[in-house]
RNA sequence: GGAGGGAUGGCCGAGUGGACGAAGGCGCCUGUCUUGAAAACAGGUUAGGGUCUCCCCUACGCGGGUUCGAAUCCCGCUCCCUCCGCCA
């Protein structure tokens, strides 16, 4: 959610926003028309309560019977006028917020302009792109070859683009998730374990609702909605409450599954575990002072890197454009890990800051030490790594000639000694 | 799933139609006193909104309703507690 003193002091601001995105910047002019009309409702309304509080205060002190009915009827009408122009207001005020709600976030300066993802910019590539000189298998050969992927079983309980996980294959993913968690608290963040199911409220603060509906499983007859990232509860956590300014920034880790009911086009990812409507994730999120949140976004992009060069894996930095950069984001890093099975470069991880869009949706705010307003913070998120692509890289990476997988060095502890998987 | 009780400010807790944005207490802040602190005393201490240093409006779990006027009455919902049932 944007404030609405941009529309009201600097519109042309956010329509340059829009056309940077590639959107129609005219609902600019149908915010400032509601708002104008918001307001002037609310003046006239309020001057009528204000009438009628005095009145009835009066009312209160008036002993004479036929006096004080007088005074009753007069402001019978009053009240009328009142509830009629409560409800304009309300009709008004809704359709003020409906809209509000759609417009994404303002891009950052430093963004690169662009129409889509052909003209996101690489910014630095770490390590070498592996090449070896046999035949690496893409991982939905090798999976099912070592016995560690199921497809068929996944498929046959569920339907496509479920699989199962076996044997060491289910404990290398279980070994990167405990690894990652420990890493990340090393690094300064707060583990945190949240329900994996929220209510409408909690999704529009985080900004899934209303615009991406339908990319998410609904209970319907409880009203609950299955996370597509920890994003969202972490956004959740602190709705509704005034922080402590002291105590910013507040940095969060969590460990969550992801739902995404994407319709999946044909012929797209259609192979393997890259792109499922269940996934595992490790996540960052961060609350900062708005003066801060460049040095925590770069904290946060060093921090989901150090994952990747731990593994020893080969990654490189893109920076979003305009055209690509998601809804809510400010400003975006991705990282992509290089995979010789799939040979692609794999999307990994997603480092975005989102100014106050969340903490204004979410009405989490923090009082600045010795102040007596209130501000919203600014909110960061990033993946410290989706699991099934760093599975896929570490599966393609790490992969011998033979068909056996190296267990990296850091994911031993976890793996009960196991240090190939054959 | 069934029966009952409850939800008031940072916390405890009063309030059953008008003087209540809300008694009293605790906590916190400021001042007086003190060499300093404590104690005592005095004052202050919610958030959002409006043409916003004054002033006005809104909010007593949430949403409706009754009324000139609602923390207080009515309806629906949510959450918490107790008991019964069921359950990993």
């Amino acid at each position: 959610m944007l404030d609405i003193k941009l529309f009201r002091e600097t519109p042309d601001l956010v329509r340059e926003a829009l056309r940077k995105r590639g959107m129609d910047p005219a609902p600019v002019d149908e915010v400032i028309k509601l708002d104008t009309l918001r307001r002037d409702l609310i003046r006239e309304v309020e001057g009528l309560k204000a009438e009628r509080n005095r009145a009835s205060k009066e009312i209160g002190r008036t002993k004479d019977k036929a006096e004080r009915q007088a005074k009753i009827d007069a402001m019978r009408a009053v009240g009328d006028q009142i509830s009629q122009l409560d409800e304009q207001l309300r009709q008004v005020q809704g359709q003020l917020n409906d809209l509000m709600a759609t417009f994404p976030n303002i891009p950052d300066a430093r963004v690169p302009l662009g129409a889509d993802e052909s003209e996101n910019v690489v910014l630095r590539t770490v390590g070498e792109p592996r090449r070896p000189d046999f035949k690496v298998q893409p991982h939905w050969d090798l999976g099912p070859a070592l016995g560690i992927i199921n497809f068929e079983q996944g498929v046959k309980m569920t339907g496509s683009r479920f699989y199962v996980l076996s044997g060491a294959g289910a404990r290398l993913q279980r070994a990167l998730i405990a690894w990652m968690l420990d890493l990340h608290i090393r690094q300064g963040y707060t583990e945190k374990y949240t329900p994996f199911m929220v209510k409408s409220d909690t999704m529009f603060a985080a900004g899934e609702l209303p615009k991406f509906q339908a990319n998410m499983y609904k209970d319907h007859e409880e009203d609950l909605w299955m996370v597509p990232t920890a994003e969202v509860p972490l956004t959740g956590l602190h709705m509704g409450e005034i922080l402590d300014g002291a105590d910013l920034p507040l940095r969060y880790t969590a460990y969550t599954p992801c739902f995404r009911r994407e319709k999946m086009s044909a012929g797209r990812d259609v192979r393997g575990i890259k792109r499922g409507h269940q996934f595992d994730k490790v996540e960052m999120y961060i609350y900062c002072r708005p003066e801060d949140a460049d040095a925590e976004l770069e904290k946060m992009l060093a921090d989901a890197e150090q994952t990747c060069a731990e593994l020893g894996l080969t990654y490189r930095i893109v920076q979003l454009c305009t055209g690509d950069l998601g809804e809510k984001a400010q400003i975006t890093y991705d990282i992509e890990v290089w995979s010789p099975g799939v040979e692609e470069w794999l999307e990994v991880s997603s480092v975005s800051c989102v100014g106050d869009f969340q903490a204004r949706r979410a009405g989490v705010r923090y009082r600045p030490e010795g102040e007596k307003r209130t501000r919203y913070p600014y909110t960061l998120n990033g993946s410290g790594l989706g699991l099934p692509r760093t599975l896929i890289a570490i599966l393609e990476n790490y992969q011998q000639p033979d068909g056996s997988v190296i267990v990296p060095e850091v994911l031993r502890p976890w793996m009960g000694g196991i240090e190939v998987i054959r």
